[in-house]
DNA sequence: TCTGGGGTCCTAGGACCC
DNA sequence: TCTGGGGTCCTAGGACCC
């Protein structure tokens, strides 16, 4: 059996954690530059905002119900994730991350009648120790877990938790096949248009024509409704294949100095995530866009990929080879948007990799330089010691967050005071 | 005019996830 | 006026190999 864990409204309840008073409260979290919604209490939901949506849409419904709105707090919400998780590690042997919010814990071997009880009780400590509310979602495979912990979600006079054991034929029968694990919108409306309008109705279809239209994934899923464990577990955190780092501005970009700093810092910061892994990338590809949803402004998006005559992790290189792909690219009179840098080709070089004869670069020199960086930004902040071709403030400046709340856990000057 | 039978690698596009 | 930021996998098609 495999229990899916997952926290109620994350970022929410994170917030909630250092400010009980709004426990009951409407409460709204939003993405960067304060423009969507991303994560909503129940009380938000109620009051039908949308997952997505704008913040101007809703400003007369924020101001009426006097909902509270806050900046997204990544530091918090990264810290609170490593807690949750960390406690959850306590009740299985096995435990696979999925997300910043939910994890998948296998449970096989544990008695079936322990199971309700062990549900219970991962909910109770998790929000003894950490603070927030879970629900637990226990079935014999990940996609049933998955619906189990929408139904324990769904079930408010529940406990918060759910377990699936067979036969299971009216829970599927209960769940809107959009509703399923990796049944997104277009699946889900190509599916109703052959009348299949809910889990149920998907296993019943056969496997030949699920395969067809949806592919082996979609076939995967089927069996996984029907019991049969289809999709691994990944229980070591696997290296990412592709690091991005993409910011929409608040103020678009004009000139090509500005753009200049902006992605070198993206470059930079690309560099410290690829180091962190200890991968080298072969690629770098940098975007830049006008914005798009400004239909009656001059519209432009062009992106630009450098290939590495060697795999690099340098940063020193990256924000070359940043600087040489946007000279391709940048075209004056525009308002740039949106921006970003992508590493592709990623690898993990073996100590002592093959050096070119006529590589132009000293690597030895940069694999050096490049530890000394990364200890010195660790220790005294980000970007103190930084290449000459990025802002002196960091690209945090080009985006809005005015609803920030204190990074409570991270930061000794930022916590939590109460007065007795 | 006729013209084999395998492979691999890369990229783009389309779907999905949080 | 104001609209996020990351990721994954699969398939098809083209270029290239012997």
């Amino acid at each position: 059996m495999v229990a899916l864990v997952d926290v109620n409204n994350f970022y929410v309840s994170c917030e909630r954690v250092f400010c009980p008073a709004l426990r009951g409260r409407p409460v709204v979290v939003l993405s960067n530059n304060d423009g969507c919604v991303v994560s909503r209490s129940d009380e938000a939901k109620a009051l039908r905002i949308g997952m997505g949506q704008p913040v101007f849409e809703i400003r007369e419904l924020i101001r009426q119900h006097r909902i509270h709105v806050f900046s997204s707090n990544y530091a918090l919400y990264g810290d609170m994730s490593a807690r949750v998780m960390n406690t959850l590690r306590q009740f299985a042997p096995e435990l696979e991350v999925y997300s910043v919010d939910e994890a998948f814990l296998n449970l096989s071997g544990m008695p079936a009648a322990d199971l309700p009880a062990r549900a219970r009780e991962i909910r109770q400590t998790v929000h003894q120790w950490v603070g927030v509310p879970v629900c637990v979602g226990t079935a014999p495979t990940k996609v049933l877990a998955k619906l189990a912990n929408r139904l324990a979600k769904k079930d408010h006079q529940g406990n918060g938790t759910c377990l699936l054991t067979a036969p299971w034929h009216d829970a599927l029968r209960a769940t809107d096949i959009a509703d399923v694990w990796g049944i997104g919108r277009q699946y889900a409306v190509f599916l109703k248009k052959y009348g299949i309008q809910t889990a149920y109705d998907f296993t019943q279809a056969p496997n030949a024509w699920v395969h067809k239209h949806l592919t082996v994934v979609g076939l995967r899923i089927k069996k996984e409704l029907e019991g049969e464990p289809c999709i691994e577990w990944e229980t070591d955190i696997p290296n990412k294949k592709n690091i991005a780092t993409t910011r929409t501005f608040r103020t678009p970009l004009n000139t090509r100095a500005e753009l200049g700093e902006t992605l070198a810092d993206f470059a930079a910061r690309c560099g410290e995530k690829l180091r962190r892994q200890h991968s080298s990338a072969a690629l770098l590809t940098v975007w830049i866009e006008t914005n798009r949803l400004a239909k009656d402004q001059p519209q432009y998006s062009r992106s630009f990929t450098v290939s590495f005559t060697a795999p690099t992790d340098s940063t020193l290189l990256l924000v070359k080879a940043a600087q040489f792909a946007l000279a391709k690219i940048y075209r004056s009179g525009y308002a740039y948007k949106r921006a970003g840098v992508q590493l592709g080709g990623l690898s993990q070089p073996e100590a002592g990799a093959q050096l070119s004869l006529f590589d132009p670069v000293n690597r030895p020199a940069h694999q050096q330089l490049m530890p000394v960086f990364d200890a010195i930004n660790a220790r005294f902040g980000r970007n103190t010691v930084r290449t000459a071709a990025q802002s002196a403030g960091g690209s945090a400046q080009l985006t809005q967050q005015h609803r920030l709340s204190p990074a409570y856990t991270t930061r000794w000057a930022e916590l939590l005071t109460i007065r007795l």
